[in-house]
DNA sequence: AGCGGGCGTAAAGATTTGTCAATTCTGGCT
DNA sequence: AGCCAGAATTGACAAATCTTTACGCCCGCT
């Protein structure tokens, strides 16, 4: 029995969506503002977490900020109709998932279970093991890291920086984040620290095997690790 | 046997409309007035609800938004006649389509059929998962966008701001919404800027393979991706 | 036909980012 | 302690991108 953890000021629609997912195998706890819900998502050890984004105390993109400065717990994200292009800028945050407001419960429950199905997020929370994103991996035992077989070399500070980008891989970090993280200390809008290293990093391990940037800017907002080879070939259609 | 609903209160009408979808396989439960009305669309499950803008206790557009806020059944909106404006006002509130309402059964028959086959809500796509529309796919892991296979550069705005129009594809996207999402501030009358990239993201996209534009322009309410070929009701010239 | 609002887009202006080069910092050595 | 080499940071300016300005067109309305 899945453990989730709804945050949403609204409890009637937490009262229905928990008898909805009973049923099905889910057990829902509900809290009703940003303070307790980030308390409890960092404390309760829940299998996915329900996050309403328009919240009292604590906003729900505040929320998942601070929670993922030190949680990997996956996140769906419950937009309010008219806000749904907000869904952008969670997903740089870091959701799993959203789903625009008046939503379907059984459109929810497919989506939880989608959530659930992947593969956990997790390789990126062990610490130790390799992590792997084409044909680059890093291997913090040893703190070296290689690109289709050679070796490549990198200073401390670019090897944290890769790591925080491969750890994220797909999803946008900020300049914030990346400070903290690998500099340990505030970012200042002056500082050009970071994108010094960005430009050494790229210039050392080059272009995908597409001739396509493996480390991506967004501007004013951060960088991405491309998480795929950027295909050339579209299998779908 | 599909159960749609009908909230008329011309019973004449209903009565008639019912006649007529029955040997299509259509089943119609008809009430009169808006309260009533939302009630049973709250509560039964139907495949379809056929609403009227012009409603005794309720009208159809406060019915519309109080349904919306709990459910995403399928709405077709029956307005008074020549009132274009009252289109656009239900295609943002969450209609899913609309019929001026002097109007053929055959054609209320094919507009039934072609909401029914829609792929349920626009909403189902996830966050990380790539999307299709056509002949583009765009692929939020890498922000990389492919149109026919080749791959097609574009800024972090261009990015996202296609992302937006491709996860409401077929639907009018407002200024408003783009502004929020994309640009992440308020929208304001003066403000070019989302005409500016929607601008240039033609002009990289270029045309659809049948000669039309992908992005079409709808006069004072936004924007929207061509979800198929260009065929549908939505402009006439 | 004339008008006014909404839209398209070129071009100018404002920001943000890329990167070279110079400077400062760090640790290890003599 | 003083020196050194490599690494990290900062300054400076170029380049890329985004925003605003400006003007012209098109469409629906009178």
């Amino acid at each position: 029995m899945d453990r989730l953890l709804m945050i949403d000021d609204d409890r009637e629609l937490c009262e229905m969506i928990s008898e909805y997912l009973a049923p099905e195998g889910f057990k829902v706890e509900a809290v009703y503002d940003g303070d307790k819900g980030l308390e409890r998502a960092l404390n309760g050890d829940y299998a996915l977490v329900l996050l309403d984004v328009m919240l009292p105390k604590l906003g729900g993109f505040d929320l998942l900020r601070k929670l993922r400065a030190t949680s990997n717990t996956r996140v769906l994200l419950l937009t309010a109709r008219g806000e749904e292009v907000d869904r952008i800028v969670g997903l740089e945050i870091g959701a799993d998932d959203y789903l625009p407001k008046p939503f379907n419960p059984r459109e929810l429950l497919a989506r939880i279970r989608a959530i659930l199905r992947r593969p956990e997020t997790a390789a990126k929370a062990s610490p130790t093991e390799p992590i792997s994103v084409g044909d680059v991996t890093l291997q913090p035992g040893s703190r070296t890291v290689t690109r289709g077989g050679e070796g490549v070399e990198l200073t401390a500070v670019e090897f944290d920086l890769l790591q925080a980008l491969l750890r994220s891989a797909g999803a946008i970090v900020s300049r914030d984040q990346l400070a903290r993280g690998v500099l340990g200390r505030e970012f200042s809008p002056f500082d050009r620290s970071i994108d010094m290293h960005i430009s050494k990093l790229r210039r050392k391990l080059g272009d995908l095997p597409g001739g396509q940037e493996r480390i991506r800017t967004v501007r004013s907002a951060g960088y991405l690790y491309a998480a795929e080879p950027a295909r050339k070939t579209v299998g779908r259609k």
